[in-house]
Parts: structure tokens; C-alpha cells; sequence
RNA sequence: GGACGCUUAGCUCAGCUGGUUCAGAGCGUCUGCCUUACAAGCAGAGGGUCGGCGGUUCGAAUCCGUCAGCGUCCACCA
């Protein structure tokens, strides 16, 4: 906040005075800086942005929660500055208008941020205790947390503040257990063992959704696998036919292709295409993991591809979501042979010496193996490398070959995902689905741009079960907790699933869902009454479970993120805990959605799924899709281009409004945005522009007197301008066309308003002094000032507060921001008026080109001859805009005139001798050439009797009219060049 | 490999269910202006065979087919 101190009870004064220059003591430049925090402090002191339910239209819009700990960037500044925009144009529309503010506690990136700080601190998260380490987690969200909105203020979103949420703060996080068990006990959630998505780093499964795509330049690797000679019948593949067969010194062998070697130590299996005929040879033998020296069986299944590789396939049911599938077909053994950090695990060697024991002589005979030992523990990439030479040197790779390969990495931690058999909590999708299909298919809920629809119906029709566990300590823990004698966990492994050791009859490792300790223990004794009895312990310190004689461990796992961010639309007005209260029955459903595409699925989808199970209605309305902010290159902005300017320089440079409308001048919904700060300098001189208007319209002295007959047309003019406009941007925003809606009040601004009507009704200089400007012009120009500021303000509202305020004398505490904005709807006569002025602008730009090319000064007076017709009433203003001393109506123009045809009526400046009757000529040559050639095509479609037949009665009516009209400019013309000639 | 979208002025984009002189806007460019609100400005001007080809139609930037280029999403090809 600058030197003005501000108080609820007074509005700030007019900033900038003082300039010393002209107009009325206001510097001729618009200064944001000093404007923008004294306003925002006043919308602050006068609870302007808070809404309470009540009798009026309510106008809901939820923002997408920025993660808690991140700072405010491009894509941020394109979203909330269209909330804003809608939220603000809402709140002048009458309507009760709440946007609620909030943050996501981004469970894998701010626990992957924490862990990143710890390690700088020395610290190992494996060293600590959960506790310990929420306790860091929660000091960086205090220290971080919330930064990020306070970024948003300077931005001028209108949030309400004292509502702001956090998906972790209480209300939020009952919500989600309360759900979590909901769904469980309508058995839509499980637990199960299953391939999931795991990240090596964060050391967390994550969902089908945070898995992309990369495409990699990879290697191809050829691999020999031995086939084993049975004693009894010796292996002698058929000569010829079209079997392919391989043979080296040390026997037949097949060829599997792989990107990944170092996974063989997984292998249980060879599997060919049964129909495929260079493998026939293969059929029903076994053969030879190289280097592990397992002997695995050739399994069949039309799974594989004939064409790709050798139509070999290397089965490796731990590590790859197709072999799992494969490994359940045919019960094969999965090994896992990772750590869960993608080191490769004790398993490969003590998998590798039961598999040598079983084996024989033959084998040695190979001499394929090496022991595996020498890898345990080894990196997997690592691996990779290590094993690829080996298998060279030992010359069992038959090639290697480079392949472009796609991998699936991690969104958060950009690392290779490795599939991974483990043990999750899931949420069944397919009632999900069905919910949540058919309103957006039957547009109860709207998505702009629509083709969002067909993504939307594409991944519903496809959908699969949600992980919804994550080894990660930042987020909800799972409600769930299993049952465990006294004497200690029953099981050493976290992930190894429901205990079977343990006494008899009891139900040991089972789980039990309810919302928090003291309701599991219930819970159990109810579902499991043998429990009660256990002898009782006297126990100490056993907590909850005292005297009891069993205990409860809960889950270790936490919940998605998503998994609270689902709820958002219903856990800000309580919806979950407490439904159908006040606040929810009035806010939702919320209007708008404002959001990216890349969380359709994440997001969108989801909260509409929850809309529909707790609240039975769609969470919003309308989707508005914003598009990716790139730079002026189409490059997406990141930190390692350092293309991505910070908003918060930008706004210090340009001003928020400035940099709002430069965000808004390229986004059309769904496009991505080239954002170029150029655009922002276009909006700061937009500023300026408005401002300068302002100043004059200030400056002026008033006096009673007679309003010019210019003044008057221009002001019937424009207020029918303003009401046409109006209906144009009530259409744009309608259409959620936004940037279309800012061009229509730019152009409105600069060219209507600033252009022709203060020039129109601005007063004459005599004698070097200004003029006072009559009163009804004045009050005219005020009122057209202050609805154009209205139109403006949900795009810029800084400068409109400002201005506003200044305009008239408004009491305490008033804000253009509550200023509603109506206009009575266009008439006819507007639109005919707005036309009639056009013309007016026609006639007017015309005679300022003559005098472009001529050389003429502005100041000097000129007359125009007008042939033919009468003058029309807006002679006035042509005269005022385009300096002349008199229209004079003319039977024949003078000699020596610069001619000109609007419409049908032809217009000539007498020039005297400044006249180019050379140019003249050439430039009427060339316009006849023109015409005639338009008259040409009008008379051809016109005598084509197909045309006249089959075409509406009203588009042959406008040829004719067309032909009519063309007729009698070309003899106009001709009589021009006749006299020229003379 | 599927699905969808895009291609119009130097740049970014509007052009809805085919028909008003429909080829547009903003920015940029060029020319002339420090004209007493604004040079962050004023006045004026130039600029496109609407990606290529074919079709439907009296009539196509607009509808259909096809090709090319670009983009996005989805998919288990090792």
C-alpha cells in the first residue's frame, strides 16, 4: 500500500495528480503500481468479495486447487484471469457471486519437495517416523503454503477469501474418510494384489493417469535362448519349410528380442504365436534363460505378434502388465526380481540357484551361466548395460539394434515407471462410469470447447478400477486397520496382503474400514464377536485397544491426491459431513469450471463421478478448457527454456489489468496461447488510453449553453452504440467468448468512443482557449464514461475502480464492482442509426485520404460537394470530424475535385489546382475496371435461370439490387472521366 | 495402431445452420503528422486464388471425398 492510508469508511482519492501537465492535473501517463494495491486493500476493508446465501441468483465458481507449496505461473495467470472475468461479470449482473479460494496439498510433489529439503538437511525420510516427518511436511506447507494466493491478489481475483480451503484442513479431510468408507461399504472399494504403476523414486504406485509417455531412443536387444536336447529324442528341427531355426556351437537356439535384458532374470516362460511358421520347431520343447540358465517351457498363445522381432516372446509375468496377464493365463511363477527402488533384489541369485538345482548336466554343456550375484543390488539401467556386454562377451546376444521405443515415466518424478505386482487399494470405476457419462454426453454439463466430449466419452467407455493408495506419509492416511494378536505384527511384509498365521478361528490381518480408531475397534468386535474372547490383557499403554487382547495397525498408505480433490465442488460448502446444509443446497451446483484439458481425467471426470454419488447433481455447469500458455514460438514454457516470464515482473512492468488483457487478447477457449509480452504492452497502452480519455473528459469546463448539433448527433449516436454493444458482449460472454468479448469493448473504447465520439462533442479552441462544453453533452459523456467502464471491468478491474470512483462523488464503501450494469435492449432505429453513422465514417475517412494524399494540413477547412440527393441529418457531425466550412449539394461538381462514391452517392473536395487530374483518371480508370467486372458476374448469375429459380427469392432481389446499384456508380464514374476529359 | 482437431493477410485468430460487395479483426508493416487527452499517440494506406486435388450445388472459405503438413488425446506390441 502506497501513502494513502485507507479505511472502510472512505474511498481512496484519485491517484496520479500532480502530473503538472495539462488536462485536469493528472499525469499524461497511467501509473498501475500506485492504483492497484489501494483498491484491492479497499475491496478487502469492505468484505466486497464475500457472499452469504441469500435470496438472489447464486453464481458458484470453485478454483482449481494450485498445489499448496507452488508459486504463481503463466498457466495460473490465463486461469484465474478467466474466473475472474466470470465472476466479476456475474457479481454485475446481480447475481451472488462466490468464488472459493483453496490450495491442494499435492501429496507426491510436496512429499517429493519435502524429501529433497530434508536431504539437503542430511536428513534420510527412511530415518524418520511418520510423525516426524508430517511434522517437516506440515512446517514447509506453513512456510510455502498460501504464497501462492497472495500472488493471486495482485492479480485483482475476486475470491472470497474467508472461505479458503485446504484439501488437507479439517473439513476437508473428514470429508474424505467419510467417502473412503462409504464407497468400501458399498463395496465399490477393494484391496488387491495387482500390477500397478510404480514409481522407483517416490517409491509409490501411482495411477494409469500419472503415467506419460516418452518416446526414447532405445536399443533392441537379440537374445539366444538354447534349446534343450532331450536325451531321448535329440532335437533335429525339419530340414527346409519355413521354419527358421538357429544354430551356433553350442546347439539350436531361438532368438527373443527385448528392450529390456536385464528383466530375463524374471523369465518363466517362452511364448510363440501358435499360427506362427518360422516357430513351429519351437513347439513343446523348453529352453534356456541365458545367464540365468533356468530352464522355462515355449508356451502358446496368439498374444504375439508374428511380425514383431522373431515372433519370440520372453514372459516375464512381475515386470510387464502383458505378461501378468499371460503368467495368470498359464499359472506361471512371477518373479520379482526388483527392490522397490528398482535395484535388482537378493531374489535373482536365490532364484537362480533353485532353478540350477533342478537343472543338469545339459546345462553345463551350455555353458550359459553366470551367476547372477554380481548384479544384485545394481542400479536397473545399470543392470541393463552390465548384462548387455556380458551376454556379448559370453556370445549370447545374436545383435542389438536401435529401436525407438515409448516409455512409460512418471508424471511427478519423470523417472521410468516399472511395473510392479503389489498390493493397493482400488476404487471400482465401471458405476462411476455409468454416472457420469450421460449428462456430459446430453449436455446437461456443457464443456467448452466440445470437443472435449469425445475424450470425455472415450476414456469413460474404457475405464478402468483407480489406484487410489500411495506409499506416501502427505495426504489422507487409509482408514483401514487390521486386526493383529497382541504379540506383534503377524506379518514382516507391509504389502504382503491378509495374514493367514495367528490362532485359530481368529481374524488375524483382517481389515476393518470405519472413520477412525475407536469405530474400527467397535467395528470388529461386532464383525468378529470371537474377539471378545480373548483373554484380556490388563495391556498397558495399548491405547484404544486396552484390555482387549488384540490391537489394530493401521494401513501405512495414504490416498491420491485426487482422491480429495474429487470431492472439492461439495467438501467447501460441507456437502460430505454435513449434507444438504445451508451453504450446499445454495452454491451447488457451481456455475463454472475453469480448467486445463491434461486433468480431464484426473479432475473433471471424477468430480462429476462424486457429483453424482453424494449430491445426485452435476458439481458445474459449463467446463471452460483453457489452452496450454506457450511461448511466441508454440514452445510450452518451462523453468530449462527460461522462456516462462514471472507474472509478478510482468505485472510490475505493465500493470495487472495490462497483463490480464494481454492473457485474454490470445485465448480463445481451448486454443493453446502464444503468449508474447508485446500483448502486455498492448494492454498497458489500452490503460493509457482509457486514462487519457478520462483526463480529458475531466479537463473540461462546463457551462450552460446550446449543444452543438454535432454534439447531439453524437450522443444519439453513441448511446444507440453502447446498447448494441451490449448485446454483443451479453453474446460473447454467453458463448464463454471471452477474448472476443474484450476486443468488442476495446474496439467499442478506442475507436467508437475515443475516436468519433470525443472527437465529435470534444469543444473548439478559440483564440487558444478551450471552450467550456455544454452541460447535456457533459452528463451525456459521463454516463457513456461509466457504462464503458462497467463493460471493461470484469477484463481490467483496477483502472475501472480507479476511474469509476472518480467520476462522480460515491459514497463509503461503493465499488464498481456492485455496480450493475443494464441496458435497454437495441431497437430497430439504433441499428438503423448505427448504420445511417456509418456512412457518416465512410464519408469522413474518405476526405481525410484526400488529404493524406494531398498533402493537406487537418487544420485547414474544406468543402465537399455532394451530387444528386439531399443532405441527410448527420451532416453535423462530417463537417465537425472531417473539418470542412460547408456541404454544399451540387447539381454538378466543381472542376478540379477529388471525387469519391459512398454508396450510390458520389462526393467530390474542390481542390482547385492541387488537383492530379492525371492521377485522378487513372485511379477512376481503375475503380471502373473494377466495378465493371462485378457487373459482369452479377449479370451472369442473374441470366442463369437456375439461379433465378432455385435461389431464395430474397438473394435474387439482393442481385438485382446489386446490379442496380453497380449500374449507376459506373455511370457515375463515366461522367467523372467525361469531365476530366473535357 | 486408433480417435479427434487444425491449415484463412507477415503474426495470432473470427467467419454459426452454404447466398447482404464475404474475404474480416487485432497486432505488425508502410506513408504523413510532437494537431492544446493520449507518440504507450493521431490520420491514411497496402496486404490473402481461404493447404493441394476432386466432387455435390444455380452458388463453396463454409458441405462431401481424398492427399499433404501440423497438433492433441488414447492404446499392452515385447
Amino acid at each position: 500500500m502506497s501513502e494513502n492510508k485507507t479505511s472502510k469508511e472512505t474511498a481512496p482519492s484519485l491517484t496520479g495528480r500532480a502530473g503538472g501537465e495539462s488536462g485536469c492535473g493528472l499525469a499524461s501517463k497511467y501509473s498501475p503500481a500506485e492504483v492497484e494495491g489501494k483498491w484491492y486493500q479497499y475491496w478487502l476493508d469492505n468484505k466486497l468479495f464475500s457472499s452469504k446465501p441469500d435470496g438472489r441468483e447464486p453464481y458458484t465458481v470453485v478454483i482449481p486447487p494450485p498445489n499448496v507449496t507452488g508459486v504463481l505461473h503463466m498457466g495460473h495467470v490465463l486461469n484465474e484471469t478467466i474466473q475472474d472475468i466470470l465472476v466479476r461479470h456475474a457479481r454485475m449482473e446481480g447475481k451472488n457471486a462466490c468464488w472459493v479460494p483453496g490450495t491442494d496439498h499435492a501429496s507426491i510433489a510436496t512429499e517429493a519437495k519435502v524429501v529433497n529439503r530434508l536431504a539437503e538437511q542430511g536428513i534420510k525420510k527412511a530415518d524418520l517416523t511418520r510423525d516426524e516427518f508430517l511434522k517437516h511436511a506440515w512446517a514447509w506447507t506453513e512456510e510455502h503454503g498460501g504464497i501462492i494466493l497472495k500472488q493471486l491478489r495482485k492479480l485483482g481475483c475476486s475470491c472470497d477469501w474467508d472461505r479458503t480451503a485446504f484439501t488437507m484442513d479439517g473439513p476437508r479431510s473428514e470429508s474424505v474418510i467419510k467417502v473412503f468408507v462409504d464407497l468400501y461399504r458399498k463395496g465399490l472399494i477393494y484391496r488387491g494384489v495387482r500390477m500397478v504403476n510404480w514409481d522407483p523414486k517416490a517409491l509409490t504406485a501411482l495411477s494409469d493417469e500419472e503415467v506419460v509417455y516418452k518416446e526414447e531412443h532405445t536399443k533392441l536387444y537379440y537374445m539366444k535362448y538354447y534349446v534343450v536336447e532331450d536325451q531321448t529324442a535329440p532335437l533335429s528341427p525339419p530340414e527346409g519349410g519355413t521354419n527358421v531355426i538357429h544354430k551356433d556351437a553350442r546347439g539350436y537356439y531361438a532368438v527373443v528380442a527385448t528392450t529390456r535384458p536385464e528383466t530375463i532374470m524374471g523369465d518363466v516362460a517362452m511364448c510363440i504365436n501358435p499360427n506362427d511358421p518360422k516357430n513351429q520347431w519351437l513347439k513343446g520343447r523348453k529352453v534356456i534363460v541365458p545367464v540365468v540358465g533356468r530352464v522355462i517351457p515355449v508356451i502358446e498363445d496368439e498374444y504375439v505378434d508374428i511380425e514383431f522381432g522373431t515372433g519370440c516372446l520372453k514372459v516375464t509375468p512381475a515386470h510387464d502388465v502383458n505378461d501378468y496377464m499371460l503368467g495368470e493365463k498359464y499359472n506361471l511363477e512371477a518373479i520379482d526380481i526388483f527392490n522397490d527402488d528398482a535395484t535388482l533384489s537378493e531374489r535373482i541369485a536365490t532364484a537362480q540357484q533353485a532353478a540350477l538345482q533342478l537343472t543338469d548336466e545339459r546345462l553345463k554343456i551350455k555353458d550359459v551361466v553366470i551367476d547372477l550375484q554380481k548384479y544384485v543390488g545394481t542400479e536397473r539401467f545399470a543392470c541393463r548395460k552390465q548384462i548387455a556386454e556380458d551376454m556379448v562377451a559370453a556370445g549370447l546376444m545374436e545383435k542389438i539394434e536401435d529401436y525407438d521405443n515409448k516409455i512409460g515415466c512418471s508424471e511427478r518424478t519423470g523417472v521410468p515407471i516399472e511395473p510392479k505386482l503389489s498390493m493397493q487399494w482400488f476404487l471400482k470405476m465401471q458405476h462411476m462410469a455409468d454416472i457420469a457419462l450421460p449428462p456430459v454426453m446430453n449436455d446437461d454439463i456443457q464443456f467448452y470447447p466440445t470437443k472435449y466430449k469425445n475424450t470425455y466419452r472415450h476414456w469413460l467407455e474404457n475405464i478402468k478400477d483407480w489406484c487410489i493408495s500411495r506409499q506416501l506419509w502427505w495426504g489422507h492416511r487409509i482408514p483401514a486397520w487390521y486386526i493383529e494378536p497382541l504379540s506383534g505384527p503377524l506379518s514382516s511384509s507391509p504389502r504382503g496382503g491378509e495374514g493367514t498365521r495367528g490362532g485359530e478361528g481368529f481374524p488375524w490381518g483382517k481389515v476393518i474400514v470405519a472413520e477412525n480408531e475407536e469405530e474400527a475397534y467397535k467395528l470388529a468386535l461386532e464383525t468378529y464377536p470371537i474377539l471378545q474372547t480373548l483373554p484380556p490383557t490388563g495391556g498397558a499403554g495399548e491405547g484404544l485397544g486396552e484390555g482387549l487382547g488384540f490391537t489394530l495397525r493401521q494401513d501405512e498408505d495414504a490416498l491420491d491426491t485426487w482422491f480429495s480433490s474429487w470431492l472439492w465442488p461439495i467438501s467447501l460448502f460441507d456437502g460430505i459431513r454435513n449434507p444438504g446444509n445451508e451453504e450446499i443446497s445454495y452454491y451447488y451446483p457451481t456455475a463454472d469450471l475453469v480448467t486445463g484439458p491434461d486433468i480431464i481425467f484426473f479432475w473433471v471426470a471424477r468430480m462429476i463421478m462424486a457429483g453424482y454419488e453424494y449430491e445426485g447433481k452435476m458439481p458445474f455447469k459449463h467446463v471452460y478448457f483453457t489452452g496450454i500458455v506457450r511461448d511466441k514460438l508454440g514452445r510450452k514454457m518451462s523453468k530449462s527454456l527460461g522462456n516462462s516470464p514471472d507474472p509478478l515482473d510482468l505485472i510490475e512492468r505493465f500493470g495487472a489489468d495490462g497483463v490480464r488483457m494481454g492473457m485474454m487478447l490470445s485465448a480463445p477457449a481451448g486454443n493453446d496461447i502464444l503468449f508474447d509480452e508485446s500483448l502486455c504492452e498492448q494492454g498497458r497502452n489500452f490503460n493509457n488510453k482509457i486514462w487519457n480519455a478520462f483526463r480529458l473528459v475531466k479537463g473540461w469546463e462546463v457551462a450552460d449553453g446550446e449543444q452543438p448539433e454535432a454534439a447531439k448527433i453524437a450522443t444519439q449516436w453513441f448511446a444507440a452504440k453502447l446498447r448494441l454493444a451490449a448485446e454483443e458482449l451479453a453474446d460473447d460472454f454467453s458463448k464463454y467468448r471471452l477474448s472476443e468479448a474484450l476486443m468488442t469493448v476495446y474496439k467499442l473504447f478506442w475507436d467508437d468512443f475515443c475516436s468519433w465520439y470525443l472527437e465529435m462533442v470534444k469543444p473548439a479552441y478559440v483564440d487558444g482557449k478551450p471552450q467550456p462544453v455544454d452541460s447535456a453533452t457533459y452528463e451525456a459523456t459521463l454516463q457513456f464514461f461509466e457504462i464503458l467502464l462497467k463493460m471493461l471491468h470484469p477484463f481490467m478491474p483496477f483502472i475501472t475502480e480507479e476511474l469509476w470512483q472518480a467520476l462522480y462523488d460515491r459514497k463509503p464503501g461503493e465499488s464498481i464492482m456492485r455496480a450493475e450494469l443494464h441496458l435497454p435492449a437495441a431497437t430497430d432505429a439504433d441499428r438503423q442509426l448505427c448504420a445511417d453513422f456509418e456512412t457518416v465514417k465512410e464519408i469522413v475517412t474518405a476526405i481525410r485520404a484526400v488529404r493524406s494524399q494531398k498533402n493537406i494540413a487537418p487544420k485547414e477547412k474544406l468543402t465537399l460537394e455532394k451530387t444528386g440527393e439531399q443532405g441527410e441529418g448527420l451532416s453535423a457531425a462530417i463537417i465537425k470530424m472531417a473539418n470542412l466550412s460547408a456541404i454544399n449539394v451540387v447539381s454538378e461538381k466543381s472542376n478540379g475535385s477529388a471525387s469519391f462514391l459512398v454508396g450510390t452517392t458520389e462526393y467530390a473536395v474542390p481542390l482547385g489546382n492541387l488537383i492530379d487530374l492525371d492521377a485522378e483518371r487513372k485511379k477512376l480508370e481503375s475503380e471502373l475496371e473494377h466495378l465493371q467486372g462485378f457487373l459482369t458476374s452479377i449479370e451472369k448469375k442473374l441470366s442463369n435461370e437456375r439461379f433465378v429459380q432455385n435461389a431464395p427469392a430474397a438473394v435474387v432481389e439482393m442481385e438485382r439490387k446489386k446490379l442496380q446499384d453497380t449500374q449507376s456508380k459506373i455511370a457515375a464514374i463515366r461522367e467523372n472521366l467525361a469531365a476530366l476529359k473535357a
